[in-house]
DNA sequence: GACTAATGCAACTACAAAAGTTACGTGTAT
DNA sequence: ATACACGTAACTTTTGTAGTTGCATTAGTC
């Protein structure tokens, strides 16, 4: 695949689900559609089950299924039920010695947080149904 | 080291050099401060200088030093020195069958890259003295 | 009840990006 | 001449993640 997989394959799978609410989608269909395989989308799907924007159900005749409306999707929605943290760093800083170097660290890191924070906001100005639709 | 390592350690590196303009740093102190080795920092800092963020001299007495004023110095140029590019990816999407799919695909990318845009305007609202300063 | 088809999950392999490391060439001040 | 610094190439190590296999569980269908 590539890089920033999993969040492209969750909106690539969503937007086309916003498409066709209704309709009831296997591992395997989402599999073949994003070219990857379905223990790959079992495992990203999965995520977003667990925030609550999809849900999925197992035997005959199973699958995934939106959870909500597709315009009240937002693409932040999809980017923290994946726990990415593209810019801000799940640090853990070694403890510099120098007190005042430890200091400029939580500088860093602070200003990557909003950053961080401001890329949560953008993401939330979308939803799912915007991505398909124009 | 940590995750978004390269950025990080740019953004520090600077951020100190912002404190004394005039001092010129060898790889080895900035790598003994960052926690990693003088390799390390000559590749990323390497790529602060083709950017002309930075000049480096090589032989005695040589090291790193700002090519301009620390106000001078956005996060943006910094992000965009290091081809970092953290939201959308350098998709080589391997031409899906379906021209629908493709329509979707080319969707997806294209809101990524918005946001990826975005990120860089955000970045572009700061300055290295920022950072350091408050 | 047997069969089929789906998710859930664990364990493993494969691969790629990046850090870390070593070594050596080049340039420069003393 | 020497010491010191960058520049760079080659290699190893680490790590994150995709891919794969296998099996248990669940739910319709015959």
């Amino acid at each position: 695949m590539k890089r920033n997989s999993r969040l492209s394959l969750a909106l690539h799978t969503l937007s086309h689900m916003a498409g066709e609410p209704d309709r009831v989608r296997t591992s395997s269909d989402i599999a073949d559609h994003a070219g990857t395989n379905p223990v790959v989308v079992r495992r990203v799907l999965g995520k977003l089950r667990e925030a609550g924007l999809l849900t999925s159900e197992k035997g005959h005749a199973g699958g995934w299924r939106l959870a909500r409306p597709p315009q009240n999707i937002s693409l932040a929605d999809v980017y923290l039920a994946l726990d990415e943290r593209l810019v801000a760093s799940d640090e853990i800083s070694e403890a510099p010695a120098c007190s005042v170097e430890h200091a400029l660290q939580k500088r860093v890191s602070g200003v990557l947080e909003e950053i961080e924070q401001s890329l949560v906001q953008k993401l939330g100005e979308t939803s799912i149904s915007e991505v398909r639709g124009a």
